[in-house]
DNA sequence: TTGTAAGCGTTATCAT
DNA sequence: ATGATAACGCTTACAA
């Protein structure tokens, strides 16, 4: 492998010359072309292990999550490896399987001036881990879950509107019974949309039983129990919103299981699961995070951070925009 | 940040004996204790660039692939990084989004020495930008797509024997109309599994007409055209048998679309989908790649070509068998 | 077993 | 603008 050395040999200069040439410091124009020649010549590269030792700057981001396996974590993984790499940033992908401690434990393996930031999607809203990211003044962007406790750059859809415009065109369709499943109230996200769900009920003047409202977890089981149950309340709902991935599937089964139609019985709103509605061809409304939105701005947040050390640490939180995506057979499912 | 220096100086011994610590030689018990204590009262780590600058070796494998958002490889990564951690290897990913000559920027850039090995999943069968890292003796396992003009380690499914096996079902619940959409000839795995389908078929002395076989892409539209084209065949096949992930959401739909019925008019068996069924509620068969086999395999060839370099660019492969999953309505659909 | 010192490939300082 | 040289933090002969 051919280094600076070789590279200054070669072209007939010091390295000191080569490497402002290499940075982008000018130099005589004669030196250039002819370093330039030699770089060619020998397909020369960088050694990044030798420039981060001096400069401490990798050029690496740690993207941290907690199951790479989600129907979310790919798509946005996939968008912001791509911004990165323009940026000549490479991603270094932890999973954290969900599991506390050994985000803990990778985030210490990472953080003595392995990466130039971190991306992280919380397990839940525990801060300890990324406090200590940035009490070593490390750039750090957390993502997707608010953290009410973290004084950090957060990225986060707009969970409330969503939920809040997702249940606005249930009533704009007439539905008036209509009920909620959302994670347990100790998930920010969950809880701010179960708010959202509730502006638009409230300023509708639309009154919600509490049992039309589970707010008991966001796996595919919680999701399938609570319809279970929803459906089979005396006086059933005519439309049902499942607040995450998970749980719109498992209502979405329970719904089937039950022998109820999608378009005569329950209308179903579902979030994340944009594919859902077309693999079963069934008239299901989506809430659809805008994940290359949600990627850029993680992307330029993160960076700036980097530029400008003294932006590590302060609060700011990006909200991004969601989109409803109508079920293709809309209007059916009015009761 | 804690050096080898400080930690030297404060355990009262020098920096050889510290990095003997640090690398696990024996050290006097006395040192051993005051090196310890010192390492944890400076909460010291090692610098992995200083290391990586003087070993070449960075602990770090890059993953290629083409989609990280694709069905297959969240999965396989998520073992493959959980299995690298154990073993103290992180992982750098990069997506090529398909795009040949991405893949080979994205090699070009990682190649200089910066990582200790290649996991890639081929985009096609083309070689070329995996045999430049053989030339670096670059430790390289190749996974998924067989290719035949590369010789390295590769790590596949054992196609043949999956579309065999899931042939050989339907065979025995007495399908003799069997129709197989799957790739284009050029696709190698395309390839291995229209052969398994025909010696299944062969074996049975059962002779399949030519226009039961479509091969021509592995998209989704190909699968839906595919099957469209397939059912409206004056004799009609009473089961389908989708090659891939992609191609069995297609032929679902193209089925669902001409108001066929799963359990009675046509069996569908597909590729790699392995929640098609559980989400449609209808009775598929699909043939499941066995992630955990194929990553810890993966992981341990790379390993061995990390240790020993003579392994590097020796033609290995080794082939992990497929899993059957009969439809959960199984039984029905008998012709 | 231990300490010393050279060197890995850069960047950055400082004369020139 | 350029060249010589001293770090950066580590590993590894080699000498003690």
């Amino acid at each position: 492998m051919a280094t600076i050395n070789d590279v200054a040999r070669r072209a007939g200069v010091s390295i000191g010359t080569v490497s402002k040439y290499i940075n982008g410091i000018k130099i005589r124009e004669q030196n250039r072309v002819k370093v330039a020649e030699a770089v060619e010549a020998l397909d020369y590269h960088i050694n990044p292990y030798a420039r981060a030792l001096k400069t401490n700057q990798t050029r690496v981001v740690t993207v941290l999550l907690p199951n790479i396996a989600g129907i979310y974590y790919p798509l946005i993984i996939r968008e912001i490896e791509r911004i990165l790499y323009t940026r000549d940033y490479m991603v270094l992908l932890m999973d954290t399987d969900s599991q506390f401690h050994l985000e803990q434990q990778k985030i210490r393996t990472l953080m003595e001036q392995l990466v130039d930031g971190f991306i992280v999607f919380p397990i839940d809203s525990r801060c300890e881990n990324y406090q200590v990211i940035l009490e070593r003044r490390i750039p750090l962007c957390a993502v997707d879950m608010p953290l009410p406790g973290l004084s950090c750059t957060q990225i986060l859809s707009d969970n409330v509107a969503a939920a809040r415009d997702a249940t606005r065109t249930l009533l704009g369709e007439g539905h008036r019974r209509i009920a909620l499943i959302t994670g347990d109230p100790d998930n920010t996200i969950a809880v701010e949309r179960l708010n959202g769900f509730q502006m638009a009920c409230r300023e509708a003047g639309v009154e919600i039983p509490p049992e039309y409202i589970l707010a008991r977890g966001f796996r595919e089981a919680d999701g399938y129990e609570g319809a279970r149950q929803i459906l089979s309340l005396p006086q059933r709902p005519t439309a049902l919103v499942a607040c995450n991935y998970h749980t719109t599937l498992g209502a979405f089964q329970a719904i089937q299981d039950a022998g109820l139609s999608l378009s005569r019985d329950m209308r179903l709103v579902g979030f994340d699961y944009e594919a859902l509605p077309k693999i079963t061809r069934q008239p299901i409304g989506i809430v659809a995070q805008n994940i290359p939105e949600i990627a850029a701005a993680t992307v330029r947040a993160l960076l700036k951070q980097i530029r400008d050390p003294n932006l590590i640490g302060q609060a700011e939180t990006i909200r991004i925009p969601t989109r409803y995506i109508p079920s293709p057979y809309s209007g059916a499912g009015r009761p």
